[in-house]
DNA sequence: TGCTGATACCTTACGGCATAAAGAGTTGCT
DNA sequence: AGCAACTCTTTATGCCGTAAGGTATCAGCA
């Protein structure tokens, strides 16, 4: 399950988000003069202390403690570089994002550099599982999560889409890149947590099921129809291939608005 | 933002979701006989207490406390009826799920089907946003659940896709829906958490936007130009009207993939 | 009728969380 | 030297899920 907290205060965030570098924090206090003692710590070092607890721990053991002492600080000690938790992970989201690759390297076809867009997208996400649980809706709009919009747009140019499809497409493809790493990742994690492959967890869970439930295939038949169908390859494959056959709907129907527009 | 917490307990929530209703509660002993004070309370009470919080008060606000309290009891009294809090969740989950319609109302073409599917599933959502935020991954396959996944393999089946293209366009439609639901989920929380419209929201955050980045036109070119295109439509509309131009470009797809199939 | 054992529910307690408030130590400027 | 600004710490408040253990209520039986 998932526990739902508000976005961070969307004016600080902003700030810290497009904020020159060389631009003194601002502490609790209001920074107006020069004198005090020397940081010892930055927006930037808590960010990727914060980055490397959720990698390792996870969003549930990110908290403002466990923060301040990878840095060798209390958690108040923070407070001073950042107005709090939620603002924290705007700059902590924004962050990752940045890791993709700023421009779409050239291709041919469209469908080949919206593919690699996705692909790419994907495995930021999965390196970075928690993304997932930052909240998408009233976006903080940092500069890295817009240059990868930038990107996805500019790949998908040649498709020539009219503005209303395109945003259609733009949004179908983020929420379908998004959700299916939001499922695997969800997986690994299970899988990490209690030990169990995801091919056994299926296998044990089914036969509860079928013990459970003995009329499943009358009362589902097309679902026992599909399960049973295809799809005989390697399970570690299967997660690959699962993608790129959503993918390939999507980006069939992107082809289909192109010669309609 | 949004913290993470792994699922309840897989093998007991399957029980209690496919469990006969006639069937006596488990509690904490692991009931043997039939003595002592009766249930004041029951596992579906539980649930739908939970519900009515969760809707009222958000996800954040669901506690073992409040939900007890909801029903005059204490947080520990639940723990008779229900194993933990992940499980309720789950509980919470398909029973949300089974207020869609059991079987696609006959229509003429699949794509009327299916765009119902996706409509009713979306408002499904939306009435209760703190769905969104359970996770979907090894999903605990609730009877509801699985229904909604029969119901749209039966709007899908006249398009007769091939089983590796069908289970491609199940997951980009669901992704899709969901992640559409919790992009207005959360813009519609954000609206009334701080009592500012979307609308007006917007017009502060790309003013301040522009602040902070003066040279966004020039970084974001294409963004600039389809935010300035098109899209004069009220706002309250837009919504809809953005959600129907992503599923067409998904409907658009499956079609194509029909051909080929 | 009164006892026995099972069950429902309660109180208390633990270790966690974010962060408000206030104090202590450090630095640069005048 | 004195002061204001600043960093960081300590302490405290009120939440959370739930483990442990106590008490009250009831069915069946002697």
């Amino acid at each position: 399950m998932t526990v739902y907290a508000g976005q961070g205060d969307a004016h600080r965030s902003l700030a810290l988000l497009w904020g020159r570098p060389d631009e003194p924090p601002t502490g609790r206090g209001g920074r107006t003069g020069r004198s005090g003692p020397k940081p010892g710590l930055s927006t930037d070092t808590i960010v990727s202390a914060g980055i490397a607890v959720a990698d390792a721990e996870g969003m549930a053991a990110l908290s403002m403690r466990a923060v301040g002492e990878r840095l060798g600080r209390t958690a108040m000690a923070l407070y001073t570089y950042v107005p709090g938790k939620a603002e924290l992970l705007d700059l902590m989201h924004d962050r990752v994002l940045a890791e993709l690759p700023a421009r779409p390297a050239p291709s041919d076809h469209w469908r080949d550099a919206v593919t690699a867009w996705a692909e790419e997208l994907s495995a930021c996400y999965l390196r970075h599982p928690w993304v997932l649980q930052v909240s998408q809706a009233r976006p903080v709009l940092g500069p890295a999560e817009l240059a990868a919009m930038e990107h996805l747009l500019s790949a998908l140019r040649p498709a020539g889409l009219a503005p209303e499809r395109l945003r259609g497409a733009v949004a179908a493809l983020w929420q379908y890149v998004r959700g299916m790493a939001a499922t695997t990742a969800d997986a690994r994690g299970a899988a990490a947590a209690t030990g169990v492959a995801d091919e056994e967890w299926w296998h044990t869970r089914s036969a509860r099921l079928a013990e459970l439930a003995p009329d499943f295939a009358q009362r589902f038949p097309l679902l026992t129809a599909l399960q049973s169908a295809g799809g005989g390859g390697a399970p570690e494959e299967s997660g690959r291939e699962a993608f790129r056959s959503g993918l390939a709907v999507l980006l069939d129907g992107i082809a289909a608005s192109s010669a309609t527009a």
